[in-house]
DNA sequence: GTCTATATTAGGATAGAC
DNA sequence: GTCTATCCTAATATAGAC
C-alpha cells in the first residue's frame, strides 16, 4: 500500500478508536512508523486528512443511499439494506461522534454533510412510500414525514448512543439493535394483514440476538 | 454576582454559543473583563469549570426527571413536561453537542451521565405505563421498552440534530418540534377511542408553529 | 481577590539533508 | 519519499506584586 493510502487508512482507524480530537499528526505517524515530516509531505495536515476521509465517505454513502431511489427494493431487501447503511456509518463513526464540532470547523464538509442528511431522509421516504403503495403500510403523509425524520435521527446517532451506554456491545450487536429499533418505529403503521412481517422480524431479531450472545 | 459565579455563568454562555472545545480560559476571562490569573484563582482550570457546570446540570435535570416517578401526571401535564426537559437540555446544550468526547475525557462525568440517561428512560417508561394503565395507550411490554429507548435517544439528540440541519430555527421552535416528534412516536399506540388526543396535539402544534413564524 | 508578567507544554508545521 | 531537527503558535498554568 502506498504511503498516502496508509496514512488515510491509519488515520481512519485511530480516529475511530480514540476519537478524532484525541489523535494528533504525531500519533498517526508513530502508529505507522514514519516521521511526522513524511506525513506532512503527503498531506498539508490533519485537516486535509479529515477532508480526504470525508470525501470517501460521502462517495460511498451517497451511492448506497441513492440505490433504492433508482431501483425498487423488496421488503426483505429494505430490511437488509439498513444493515448496509449502518455498516458504512460504523466505518466512519469518528465522524458521527464529533459531528457538531467537525461541521463547525469545516464549512466544506458542512455543506456536503447536509446534503447527505437530506438524502438519508429522502431515501427513507422513498422506501416507505413504496411499501405504503403496496398496501403494506398504512400511513398519512404528515406522519410519514415525521417518521422519516425520526429514522434519519436514529441512523445518525444510534451507534454513538450505544457507545454512550457503554454496555460493551460488539459492533454487530449494536448495528443489529439499531436496525430493529428502526423496524420498531415503522411497525405500528403496518396494515393489519401485514402484522406478520413484524412478527417475523421480531423472531429473526431474537434469534440473531441470541446468536450474537454475550 | 460573585466572581466565581460569574465565571460559571459566562462559561456556560460561551460554551453553548461557540462549543466547549472552541472556548479557552482566556476567552472566558476576556468576556468577563477579568484577568486569566484571576480565573485560575477561582478554578483550577477549564476542567474544573466543566465539572462544576455538570454538577449543576445533574442536580436540576435529575430533580426534573424524578418528579413524575413520585407524583402522577395527567396526560396534559406529561405533554407540557416534555417542554421542561427539553428546556433544561437546551440550557446545557454545549454538553450534548460534545457528549462522546466529554464523557471520554472525564470519567466522573461519564458515570453520572449514564445514570441520568437511565433515569430518562425510566421516567419515560413510568409516564407511558401510567397512560397505558388508564387504557389510553395500548402497547405490549417489549414495544414499550423500545419506544422508551427511542424517546431517550430523541431527547438526547434532537436539539443537536436541529442545529445540524441549520435551518435557523429559534430555540422555541426547535424545542416545540422536538416535543411533537416525540408525540409522533407515541401516537400510533393510542387506543382508538383516544385518537382525538393526538388530533388535538396536532392542532395545537400547528397553531403554535404558525405563531412561532416561518 | 485581582492584576501583570511569564513559564510550560502540546500540537501543528516547515526546512533542508539524504 | 523519507528523515531529523527545529520552529511557531495557541492554550494552559503559575509566580509574585498590589
Amino acid at each position: 500500500m502506498k504511503t498516502r493510502e496508509r496514512i488515510l487508512h491509519t488515520s481512519q482507524l485511530l480516529f475511530n478508536e480514540e476519537g478524532e480530537p484525541n489523535v494528533t499528526t504525531v500519533d498517526i505517524s508513530n502508529e505507522m512508523e514514519i516521521s511526522p515530516g513524511n506525513l506532512y509531505y503527503h498531506f498539508k495536515g490533519k485537516e486535509a486528512i479529515i477532508e480526504a476521509l470525508f470525501a470517501r465517505f460521502e462517495v460511498t454513502l451517497s451511492d448506497i443511499l441513492r440505490a433504492p431511489l433508482e431501483k425498487e427494493l423488496s421488503v426483505e431487501d429494505s430490511w437488509f439494506y439498513l444493515y448496509v447503511v449502518f455498516e458504512e456509518i460504523y466505518n466512519f463513526r469518528f465522524f458521527y461522534q464529533n459531528l457538531t464540532n467537525l461541521l463547525h470547523r469545516y464549512d466544506s464538509i458542512n455543506r456536503k454533510y447536509k446534503r447527505l442528511m437530506e438524502l438519508k431522509t429522502r431515501t427513507a421516504h422513498a422506501l416507505l412510500s413504496e411499501v405504503a403503495n403496496h398496501g403494506i403500510l398504512s400511513i398519512e403523509d404528515e406522519e410519514l414525514n415525521q417518521l422519516c425524520e425520526s429514522i434519519t435521527l436514529l441512523l445518525t446517532y444510534w451507534l454513538t448512543y450505544c457507545d454512550l451506554k457503554g454496555q460493551q456491545l460488539g459492533p454487530p450487536a449494536a448495528i443489529h439493535q439499531g436496525v430493529f429499533q428502526i423496524v420498531h418505529l415503522v411497525a405500528p403503521y403496518l396494515s393489519d394483514e401485514y402484522g406478520h412481517i413484524y412478527r417475523e422480524c421480531k423472531a429473526l431479531y431474537q434469534a440473531a440476538t441470541a446468536e450474537l450472545g454475550h
